[in-house]
DNA sequence: AATATATAGTCAAATTTGGTCAAAATAAAA
DNA sequence: TTTTATTTTGACCAAATTTGACTATATATT
């Protein structure tokens, strides 16, 4: 068992009891704690808590910083999404977008307000660059929406 | 939690209780009473009671002199969106986009899956173009959905 | 009027966090 | 025993907060 182990385990142990969704952190806390240096505490999270495996990472920095950890449910539809998102990287046209967002609300996926608002950002004259770019950037947006969903009910 | 958050929740307090849309402050009465420096209170209201956040601050110097923060109201739905449409263009920051993203959420104008879709799109290395354009193009973005809502009732 | 006093504002340096990246060390696999 | 993958470390970077010197403005006093 390495460091990174041990500190691993720890976490999700404090996650685990009492149900607990989130933890935060002060980094340099648990790495005294733990006598390492702080940034191991980085690659603990980035090799273990990764959104892969159903973690979501946010923190803060200056005073009354912190490292929060949440757990995260996969959805139903999380092949689906993630099977889209593979298709349609690294660009994709406004009008593939529009289809995958058309069949997603069918499916009941998303509701049409959601489609409507996703739609929005997908348009050549909201984007307004130059292709290639521009199926690139849609191509992120589009992705990054999709990604959220892979995390969360409605 | 920092002072300034400690400072941001006490008058955030105040202006709760009693449905009050406004307060008046003394400078240095807040600074003496959480033990700060005065401009220590100008740097929580610049970075927590901003525009974007929903408030309006004005004060006078000298003698019987104040700071006063206003909670804006607004007539309806569309009102409000259209106010943050005018604030947020020609362009804006994440950290200022996502502000309105959490207020519009807490008036419940957007449901919190909404808000997440939404930020997803807003994130700088979503976008990856340099700024100024980055700033730019999130503004378009985040209007092109703000509009849609405008006509979209949940 | 002129001057003193009482407020608030600005700005940049210092401090307090967390992030990144790559070299060095160690462990695992071939 | 090489080769490859993983872990550990530390130097340097970035962001948010805290602090204080200096500035600006309104009111009160002379």
């Amino acid at each position: 068992m390495s460091i990174s182990d041990i500190i691993e385990e720890y976490l999700k142990n404090i996650l685990q009891t009492n149900e607990k969704q989130m933890i935060e952190i002060k980094r340099s806390e648990i790495a005294d704690q733990f006598e390492c240096v702080p940034s191991q505490i980085n690659y603990v999270i980035n090799t273990r808590f990764t959104v892969e495996r159903g973690y979501l990472i946010e923190s803060k920095r200056g005073g009354g910083g912190y490292i929060r950890i949440t757990r995260v449910e996969h959805q139903d539809e999380f092949e689906l999404l993630d099977a889209i998102i593979k298709i349609i990287n690294p660009k994709v046209s406004q009008q593939a977008a529009m289809d995958v967002l058309v069949r997603l609300q069918e499916k009941k996926v998303i509701t049409t307000r959601e489609m409507k608002l996703m739609a929005a950002t997908l348009d050549r004259e909201v984007l307004a660059v130059m292709l290639p770019a521009r199926d690139q950037l849609r191509a992120r947006i589009l992705s990054a929406m999709l990604t959220t969903l892979k995390y969360n009910k409605e």
